[in-house]
DNA sequence: TCTTTGTTTTAGATTTGTCTAAAAAATATT
DNA sequence: AATATTTTTTAGACAAATCTAAAACAAAGA
């Protein structure tokens, strides 16, 4: 793999970023990036020499096989220096992401690859976003606690943090374990307690401290 | 603290490392760097707007009080990186410096400050070399172990990393401690061991398994 | 002291990434 | 369809960091 510039590299990720589907226009990509369109236009040109964008004038951005590669490859090394903030160096939840957006452009292989064996190979940024593997393969969806899962979305139990038999007493009597589907239907501001939706038809409420020990898999 | 470019902080550093004592020179430091004469003289009228050094046309560089915090500061990431890569993701001993070449140029504080406490607040890197602290104070001298003390330079030694009583014994029947001065005269390569000089004065010879535990400080 | 040699600086060009302002193309409106 | 609006691209400029080639300066030797 080549190396590519900062600049390149934010580029890049960007697109990736916007690319949800369909292709990503210039002045989407100057909003996200806090440029100008002209500076955008340039750059494309650059990235489609180094062929990591499908681009012709006025039709818009599409990232290459390449370009995906790259973008994943960068998100990697993000995901995972957001992680050793975290969970290492005890960064707060919302500090990482600033620290993360310098780390993210040491490029070196090894380092990230044995960062990733450091850390016990991660699946899951603070934010809960999945982390590319080495071979920049990404799962789909979002980890994240139950009472940050966004409204009337299905999320999967795929975790529980607490693992006392109190609170495994509790999750049987409400009949939750891993693979259950549920919505969270209201959120309670008073006590944090929620309102949810389990296997597409009982509504049930739980407290916040249970809340913040089951973690859900959802497609955003 | 301002925010210096890349290139700045290496100009910064090349000059640090070659401003033992007087000035440094525009050719010295062209050489440090892999750079062209020309190209040192814009950087250091550069720098001296700044500032970081003290510099008057064909009468060579040298940092200022400012220059030389500045250089402390990335001396203390670099070389915290490097421990970090040592300890931590088992990078070998010649691998840590490349790599911390990058990573010596993410500027915030706090990262450096909490990498320093999750590392237990080192005091050499790798090589033998002290690590500034957070406050920019660094030891004169270096540290290293014993088969790596220059021919002929009196050496301290403070610190034995096998503890065992076997080796204790070793080292009190030889008079050696904390503490101890010596030199080391000569090297055998066939079997690593060492001739050195104890306290000014006695000759005796230990094994390269001894050596490679004893750890003495120097200066350069 | 004058001259030669070597070092350092200047002048001008290049590359990368950005910008502004104007032109061109695409889209929307009447 | 013709016109107005918005989006995108081009053209030309700029700052940072580098380079080459030439000029200026300093040091050393005759």
């Amino acid at each position: 793999m080549l190396n590519y510039s900062t600049s390149e590299e934010n580029y890049i990720k960007a697109i990736y970023h916007l690319q949800k589907e369909g292709s990503v226009t210039t002045n989407e990509l100057a909003a996200e990036l806090q440029t100008r369109p002209a500076s955008v236009t340039d750059m494309m040109k650059k990235l489609r020499t180094k062929k990591l964008v499908h681009y012709e004038a006025y039709k818009g951005f599409k990232l290459t096989i390449d370009g995906k590669k790259l973008a994943l490859l960068i998100i990697r090394r993000h995901r995972l220096w957001e992680f050793f903030l975290a969970e290492k160096l005890k960064f707060s939840w919302d500090e990482v992401h600033a620290v993360a957006e310098d780390l993210e452009h040491v490029s070196s292989k090894k380092l990230i690859d044995k960062l990733d064996e450091f850390l016990g190979f991660p699946r899951y940024d603070p934010h809960g976003d999945p982390i590319p593997d080495a071979n920049g393969k990404i799962e789909t969806g979002k980890q994240v606690c139950l009472p940050d899962l966004p409204l009337n979305t299905t999320g999967i139990v795929c975790y529980v943090s607490d693992q006392s038999s109190a609170m495994l007493e509790l999750l049987s009597h409400k009949k939750i374990g891993i693979g259950t589907k549920l919505e969270v239907k209201k959120k309670f501001s008073f006590d944090q307690s929620l309102e949810i939706k389990l296997r597409q038809q009982l509504a049930t409420n739980i407290s916040g401290d249970l809340a913040k020990n089951i973690f859900v898999k959802y497609d955003e």
